[in-house]
DNA sequence: TTATAATATGCAACATTTTGCATATAGATC
DNA sequence: GATCTATATGCAAAATGTTGCATATTATAA
């Protein structure tokens, strides 16, 4: 149901087509929900069909045409009136495979999940470099924005100091896994290094 | 996928019944991966088709029979192999509506959003007790853990600094949402507090 | 000149999760 | 005696999300 008002909200200060919103859930937005391009055109189309959004199909030179979204007033409306919605918005879970599989740790996956926790360190450093640059574009003085865009503030706040944390946590897990890690004179499972 | 493992996972310790997992995802293991009763029993159902456990019945007094789940050894085999996969393990996404909410803020809904962030400030609270009790309990001394127990602790660990981001967050959020509620003398919408 | 990449859209099948309902026992409360 | 709560298990349908495939245009690279 979410992503329904997520591409609501996308198109709040923008009209886009399904191809720019996929790419917009790759940045931004899609911070904090992702979605793929099948599921957008999916909802695109439902949306369109309750007159939620209007779509409008633009010729393009030396590309395919292209059907760009607009919000309509209904839309806006029914947006307004989520937002407002309480019902099950619960506390953020954090569903993570990484965690379970920590649970199973031992001499014969340490060397796996310490690579593992290592690739997502560096995966979440090449975000938050994106989150920071938009925050220094964008969002350098943040109590002289507008309402609307210091709710956007926080979400990009909630963003950063959650990847800065999680790149903490990756420090410490390294360091205690590196403990672990089986030495040159055991070869058992030297291969688990690599792998 | 990973709630099948999540459930080998929780019965590698003990023979749990389907009511026990149940609970047990509410606890422990549920702070990383949330599971419905109902999900629960399909899995059972299906692991025990598979042979990766085995369920016993049991008698109880005062009490319906109930059916104890062990981890065989098929289950533990696979558990270790799943372990070991890498496949779409990817990065933690956040995927909470309350920030999609936040890139909606307007005067109209800034008292109910703060409304929100404070039930979840104090939800994540009683969360991170339970977490600091276990931590206190069962990994005072995360050094001298046996291998496996490291990496429940890691798993505690990364529940417990999360949480406690979280908590930063909201406290920030909810400052500079305050700035912005309704005040006394503009009455306009001041029903959106208590709504 | 064939192949690849980027743009642009979409269907169908499958997997997963959520929601609503249903059933049964027994102690505790009103 | 009736109702509530906790224990204990489960089906069926709906909503959501993922994966694999399909198509079409044009620029660029090999």
């Amino acid at each position: 149901m979410a992503l329904r008002y997520a591409i609501l909200t996308a198109l709040i200060e923008d009209d886009l087509s399904g191809y720019d919103l996929a790419r917009s859930f790759d940045k931004s937005l899609g911070f904090f929900w992702k979605a793929s391009h099948q599921q957008i055109y999916r909802e695109l189309k439902l949306l369109s069909e309750r007159g939620w959004i209007k779509g409008t199909a633009e010729a393009q030179k030396g590309k395919p045409d292209r059907i760009v979204y607009a919000l309509t007033d209904e839309g806006r409306g029914a947006l307004d009136e989520w937002v407002l919605q309480k019902d099950r918005m619960r506390l953020q879970e954090t569903r993570d495979e990484l965690f379970i599989k920590l649970y199973n740790l031992s001499e014969s996956n340490v060397g796996y999940l310490h690579a593992r926790i290592s690739e997502r360190r560096e995966e979440m450093m090449r975000r938050l470099f994106l989150y920071e640059r938009i925050r220094r574009n964008h969002y350098a003085d943040p109590d002289s924005l507008p309402l609307r865009r210091k709710g956007v503030y926080l979400a990009l706040m909630g963003g950063i100091t959650q990847g800065e944390q999680y790149l903490t946590w990756c420090d410490d897990a390294l360091q205690m896994l590196a403990g672990e890690l089986p030495g040159t004179d055991r070869a058992a499972s030297a291969s688990a290094d690599t792998a």
